[in-house]
DNA sequence: CTTCGGGATATTGTATACAATGGACTATCG
DNA sequence: CGATAGTCCATTGTATACAATATCCCGAAG
């Protein structure tokens, strides 16, 4: 199965890394079906480059847990599983609680206008219908409540769980476009809760948007067999 | 200054892999000190390989938080600091906490025994009074009750968060030993918890630990200037 | 004395070459 | 016909070679 993956790769902060983003969106939009085999060289030839930077992109991958590498038997992109849905979301509500506390009590001015701003083109995208564009808005809105909680450990630690979460969210998506609806009503009152400055709603808010998130994501996914796409 | 980091590397799981557990217990008990450049090069002839292992061990490293690398200005040793000791403590409250919770709802006879295990030669080690086993052992401990939980992704986000937590632990134990008795029997009304199977109580067992091993370990931070070693 | 510029150097980033290993295929034997 | 051993091939792991760039040092000019 030839897979088309054509993104231009410029290079603004290094080779591996915007080769991964690609892949990264290839990965969470099914461009690349989970347990597809990934071969270095493929991947290498594919850009005319060498194996150099495709191997440490598959290691930037991996750890998202997008990419499993299995020593000497190569790289596949990682499988979907109502089990792994669950540790997703189960570590999500933990660390996004936390970040949308301390987003509350560190943000910046600046950090507001952001937050604002992504709101704006979250709400954009949602008009628009589209599940890519929204699931774009969401991670970058996500993005700068994390910054705003300036906890650069937490935003290391959400950065390679956040990935993951994506795929899940784009399934549902796609199968119930009224998702969207519902997480922009969500980030809406996180992102008041961060304004006002009140920690606890904040993190409640965001409980409460994770949990609902999770419900429903987990019964779409269930019925729709996308673990295993007809191999 | 030149430093030892003579340690043998066999390789039963791939040498990148081993030389990153090596360089991690250097960087841990300060055999490479905070902010020390790390050449690639000089690695590499010390141990008579080449870059290609080490630049993946670095990459290793750098997700756990204990490497810095930026483009093509080399990497150096993660500094310690206060701030950063915070952030770290904030996290590991909620994901040890969720790992304690779900250890005590998916732990296996084999888990249990594991965990008697290491806490008993937790016991022994502090019986010795030596910060360097005693570290070991808890950081060994510590992945039992992660595997335990059975969330392999938790497992995943607190093995890229434990080695830095473990940065600060060393510098507080080796200027408080008696800090060890504390973990001792924090971490063993935590594995009594996850024997009764008492989710609740594993998880408010490791939070109250965890959240005096902060407060503790912050102040001994304060008081030791480990942040600069006299550049 | 300070500051700016240029070149040398140290070090990383990328490409390529070589080694090692795991899986598949085939042929042969029971 | 089925099982098994041996060989071949695809692919990763490691080493080395080359390219690009940031840093440092020194000298000259102001």
């Amino acid at each position: 199965m030839g897979t088309p993956l054509a993104f231009n790769l410029s290079l603004p902060e290094g080779l591996p890394q915007e080769l991964a983003r690609g892949l990264e969106e290839a990965i969470v939009f099914r461009d690349l079906t989970p347990g597809e085999r990934l071969v270095e060289e493929d991947i290498a030839s594919r850009f005319d480059i060498s194996r150099s930077p495709v191997r440490e992109a598959f290691r930037i991958l991996e750890t998202r847990g997008l990419v499993l590498r299995e020593a000497r038997r190569g790289s596949r992109v990682a499988d979907l599983s109502r089990r792994d849905l669950d540790e997703v979301y189960a570590c999500r509500i933990e660390l996004e609680g936390l970040a949308a506390a301390q987003a509350a009590r560190a943000r910046s001015p600046a950090d507001l206008d952001s937050l604002d701003e992504r709101i704006e083109a979250l709400t954009v995208a949602r008009d628009r219908a589209s599940p890519r564009d929204f699931l774009r808005a969401s991670m970058a809105l996500s993005r700068a409540i994390h910054e705003a909680s300036h906890n650069r450990t937490l935003i290391r630690l959400l950065s390679t769980l956040e990935p993951q979460a994506m795929r899940y969210r784009y399934v549902a998506y796609v199968r119930a476009e009224s998702l969207m609806d519902a997480s922009l009503e969500g980030n809406g009152a996180v992102a008041e809760s961060i304004h006002t400055g009140d920690c606890e709603a904040a993190s409640a808010a965001t409980t409460r948007m994770i949990r609902n998130a999770w419900a429903v994501v987990g019964r779409v996914f269930d019925e729709s067999d996308a673990a295993e796409p007809a191999a």
